[in-house]
DNA sequence: ACCTGAACACCGTTCAAGT
DNA sequence: ACCTGAACACCGTTCAAGT
């Protein structure tokens, strides 16, 4: 009786190992699993693992990769909220991705795979929450400020899940912030060049 | 010729370890530079830095402790500066220390230890912020927010220096944001009792 | 108390071989 | 293409022994 024939599809054993290293990953962390343990929990050799991810690392990118597909589809559907209404939604959303976002900032030292991945998606959501502001009527300079606040605030909720206490107000204080600039901007600039923005910074 | 004999008085001798490891930690990483190395780079046997520190966590650590031992000393001669002014020399200090910082972020997840001392470090911090912000006429209330959002965008700025042109907006942003409130309250307030702060702080 | 050299258990990755 | 079992080089920590 050959052992190594397969006896479920590809794409299903990629799944299953991709959601024993979810729980595993989550619940005693990334160097908390070795791979050899990681094999056994699902009944494979531990090279297995190794000929459908290459390594540990990209690994762990398909991993969040998964959870972020989920996550966008999710988010597709809060087109015509308010922005306090999204920024609830992330603020929700990241909390539970938060063990997972940690451990890929824990990688990103070590791993330069992890770190490309990392600065490539940072760099996409920093785009994207842009162009959501700019299209509510942001300044181009308002816009970069937000952005980079929100993002920093987001990173500081994952880091320190115990402050969870104020999480909630600080949130407030930017979003509130946030709406009351743009309030304040009468409707959107058609004058690139002018410096309505009550924040005065260096040109980008 | 008794080769294990203490040539170096053992204080001296730490501190060359402590010398070594940060060179080591800063160029090569946590995870890059292996015990081994290091013990050989300062040419003492493997098990004296073990004899020293205990583990790597440890020497990592007492690594970091030393460095903010310096950070303290120099803060301390800012007592009469305004909040922005104290604001960028923290935003200078936190650059600089960046890399140590996020070696240890890296390890909060997979060390207890690490964990432990980091966030006894960030409570320690948080506490003395609200303190200094109080003094100067916040109330509880914004104190709290302030505080915890200021902390949050310095973990951001630790954990994604790529983003540091946006940096000076940000803190700008926060800055005047810290001081337009405390101007608009006309003095600080003497009811400690009041309910205004949903936080409760155990004391130090 | 301070330090060495050797051993230990473990890790992620790779290799040769099977189907 | 998919999978195994065994080997490999490395890691941090520990142990018995020296001074």
């Amino acid at each position: 009786m050959p052992r190594n024939k397969r006896e479920v599809a590809p794409d299903v054993k990629r799944a299953e190992i991709l959601a024993a290293a979810l729980e595993a990953f989550c619940c005693r962390g990334y160097e908390g699993t070795s791979m050899a343990s990681l094999a056994e929990s699902i009944g494979v050799s531990q090279n297995t693992i190794s000929w459908y991810f290459t390594n540990k690392d990209r690994l762990l990118i398909a991993l969040v990769e998964a959870q972020l597909q989920v996550a966008r589809a999710e988010y597709s559907r809060l087109q015509a909220s308010s922005i306090s209404d999204r920024l609830q939604w992330i603020l929700t959303y990241i909390q539970g991705l938060g063990p997972l976002i940690n451990i890929v900032h824990g990688r990103v030292p070590a791993s330069q795979e992890v770190r490309a991945w990392h600065d490539g998606l940072h760099q996409r959501i920093l785009i994207f929450f842009r162009a959501q502001l700019m299209e509510r009527g942001a300044t181009p300079a308002q816009a970069d400020v937000f952005t980079q606040s929100a993002l920093f605030v987001f990173e500081g909720i994952v880091t320190h899940p115990q402050d969870l206490v104020n999480v909630e107000k600080v949130m407030y204080f930017l979003a509130s912030s946030v709406e009351s600039a743009l309030g304040a901007n009468g409707g959107p600039s058609d004058d690139p060049g002018h410096e309505s923005s009550s924040i005065h910074l260096p040109g980008t």
